[in-house]
Parts: C-alpha cells; sequence; structure tokens
DNA sequence: AATTAGATCTCGACT
DNA sequence: AGTCGAGGTCTAATT
C-alpha cells in the first residue's frame, strides 16, 4: 500500500462525472491498484475513488498543466469499464509504501439472521407458554422467519427484521394472507419484530392486527449464554 | 490526519459484533476522531471504523494482552450511541501526521437528475414531433419524471431510471393506472427510460404494453452542449 | 428531527 | 455471470 499526502484536483469520469478542486488530500493506493482519495473528515466513503480491477498510470503533465504547478498526472483505469479517474497532482507531501499481506478477513455476529436464531430459541420472550414450529417455514411466496404457537396453541407468524420499516409489514401482511387461506393453519396471527420500529410501521401493522414487538438484542444475547461472548 | 502501519487486531461492538485478527494493516484517524481500518485490497469500504461524532483514547494493554505483544490499546468511542471500536496495536510500523484542512468538496453530474434535465431538453429523442409538457408532473401519488405528448398530441409519462428494474416498471404501472382514471390525460402511454434496462424490467414493461428505451447519457450531453462539459 | 429515495452504492448468497 | 436482498448501509433533499 502507498500513502501519498498532496495537493491535487481529482477528475472521474464514468457512470457520472465529478470533480474536486485543488486541496490537500490523502491518495491511497491498493496492492490491486484501487485508488481512494480521502479528506480529513466527513465518513469512510473516500471523496472519490477507482475500484479494482483497475491500473494506475503517472505521466508528466501538459505544458498547460505545468504552467498551473502541477507536476505529475495520475491516470487510474478501470480494467473492464470505462470509467476513469485523473489526479493532477501539484505538490507532494508525504510518499511512503509499504507492505501488509493478505487481510484474514471479518467475522460478523448480530445481524437479522442472529436476531431469528435468538428469538426462534428463546420464543416465551413473545409470550409464556409459547412455543416454536420452526424457523424458516416455507410458503409458496417465500419462507416465514418464525412460525410459532401461543399459549392456547394458536399459530403465530413472526417477521423479523433489524429495523422495521413499511415493507417488513406488507411482508408479513403477504404471509398472513396465505396461510390464514390455509385451514390447517388458520386462524394464523401476526407478529412483527425489530430492534427499532418505524413509527409509520407500527402504525401500519396496528391497523392490520399485527403485534409489533421491539428486540432487544443484547438482552437476548445475554439470556441466551452469559459470558460466553465477551472478548 | 494521523496514518498508522500497525500489525493489530480490531473489535467492534454496537449495532453488530465484529472481529478482525491480527494482521497489518492501515489505521487512518481523521481530523474529527473517526477511524478507518483499511486492508490493502478490497474496495473503498474500510474492513472496520467509526463514524463521527467519536472520541479516540489510547491506553496501556492488560497484563495478558502484554503478555501476547500488545502494547497498546485504543479505543474509539462513538458520543451519542454505544457503538464501540477497539484496536489492539501489536507493532507500528509506520506512524505520521499531516495538516490537511477543509475540502472544497465535490461536484457532481450525471446522476438521474441529470439525466432527467437532458431528456426532458431533447424530448425529440424519443420521437420526431414530440413536445414536453413539464417535467416532475404531480399525481396523488408523487410526481412523473416527464410528461409529453407524442406527435399526435397524446399524454405520454415518462420514467427516468439510471438503471432500470422492476421497481421502476411498477412505479410506472401506478402513475399510469391513476393517470388514465383522469379524463382530461387520457389515454396515456408509458415510456420506461434508462441507461440500462434489466431484462425482467424489459419483460414486464413490454407485456404491459409500456415503451422501453435505453438512453446514451454521453450522446445526450454531447447533443446538448458539445464541448462545453469538457475539463 | 424525521422521512424518502438514490448510490460510481458495496457485499454476500444463491442460481 | 446475473439476480436478489441487506447494510454498523451512507448521503442528500425535503418536510
Amino acid at each position: 500500500m502507498r500513502l501519498v499526502i498532496a495537493r491535487c484536483s481529482v477528475d472521474y469520469v464514468g457512470r457520472l462525472t465529478a470533480h474536486l478542486p485543488f486541496a490537500t488530500r490523502l491518495l491511497m493506493v491498493k496492492a490491486d491498484g484501487s485508488v481512494l482519495v480521502h479528506s480529513d473528515g466527513g465518513s469512510y466513503k473516500p471523496l472519490n475513488w477507482m475500484s479494482p480491477p483497475c491500473a494506475l498510470s503517472g505521466g508528466p503533465p501538459s505544458d498547460v498543466d505545468a504552467a498551473e504547478g502541477v507536476v505529475e498526472v495520475w491516470t487510474v483505469q478501470q480494467a473492464k469499464t470505462d470509467d476513469r479517474l485523473q489526479v493532477h497532482v501539484h505538490e507532494v507531501l508525504h510518499d511512503s509504501a509499504h507492505e501488509l499481506g493478505v487481510d484474514p478477513g471479518l467475522v460478523k455476529d448480530g445481524v437479522e439472521a442472529h436476531l431469528q436464531h435468538l428469538l426462534a430459541e428463546q420464543i416465551q420472550t413473545l409470550g409464556d407458554g409459547w412455543s416454536l414450529v420452526r424457523r424458516e417455514h416455507m410458503t409458496a411466496i417465500g419462507p416465514v422467519d418464525i412460525l410459532c404457537r401461543d399459549a392456547s396453541g394458536g399459530a403465530v407468524a413472526v417477521e423479523i427484521k433489524r429495523r422495521g420499516d413499511i415493507d417488513g409489514v406488507e411482508q408479513l401482511t403477504r404471509y398472513l394472507e396465505l396461510m390464514n387461506r390455509d385451514p390447517h393453519l388458520a386462524p394464523v396471527a401476526g407478529v412483527f419484530a425489530a430492534q427499532e420500529i418505524k413509527p409509520q410501521a407500527r402504525t401500519l401493522a396496528t391497523d392490520r392486527g399485527i403485534r409489533c414487538v421491539t428486540l432487544d438484542y443484547l438482552a437476548l444475547r445475554g439470556l441466551d449464554d452469559v459470558g460466553s461472548r465477551l472478548f
């Protein structure tokens, strides 16, 4: 990885065109040839970039550019498309190269799949005497996250989202419509469970007789296996 | 901006938990305290990060960590949530700080809004004798991108996307259904215009009598004002 | 502040 | 290779 701090202007031409006026920025050149242009703020997204596969080539500036103080022009050409990134370098303040090697990669935990797993294991969170039938219960239009039974044995379909919005309620509504046509299952109640439920979604769900439940991930995980996931 | 190349492990706890085993990586610390952990590949997304507002604090390792070779522990705490990033630093291979200043920011061009603008200016691209009625024509369920008339004076609703998929066709269908109930407008024809149209979307549109048009952004821009956008 | 829709989305899973 | 869905989505515009 090569790190360059330089006063530069940047132009991108491809799916859109974009221009960055002269300023001091970090130019990160990765081993695969990709280039990231970062400012000293904002979020993790670079101001501009070129994704691999691509090739970086440096060249002398045109006479016009040279007259304005440009010392080098970088051209980063995408290999498969005609996307192109051009960096006009004025002044290099830092330039270093580093050997990093291949990264072993990320281990994730806590997304929707994990919420589903935890809630299935602790279905009594939804009510005393509730019991799990199965996760990913298949229907003609797709799998219902959790099918369970309440204390009185009534079927309940549970839709789980990390963030509950209108779409999730619509999805659960379609499942309920379908399942309630099945005489072996009907009547099927609905539960919309999410770590966070948008007001609009809650209103729609309530209007349709669907119960909303806010999931506390840390509590679910804590109940599941206290201490085992500390690091 | 501080740039550190170090052998480190990284842990994130917040909306999910994630762990990066020991490896050599770039740690980028921005002026606002945000931290990005980059490997020497992948795309512009860091392996792990903390978004501002947040605070970085370094501290000595625990005895257990020190025994394993950890020389410093960084803790990056999000200011508003309880998201936290922890970096266990083993060996620092590079450490430098740089003054970048505030970035003047990006100038964009060529997104959907621009496509809409260009097509509105050159509505004859869709057919000889066609004329623009207005952009962003308001309906009860939202604005139609372009309302125009064909050579014979018939109303045409145009939906524009950068990439045309099923959703866009559904959206246009809803508009057409509504507009065709208006006796002043009906009958209204539909045109689905995009730089790229997915086969599924094309099939659905054709099935519904909606014409598909592939937009050539460069050609539209070129016809609009040759040369003026070169840099 | 909350909501919506787009993104040079990215990323992974599945077909 | 394409399609689909989710993201610690992020981002900007609009209400």
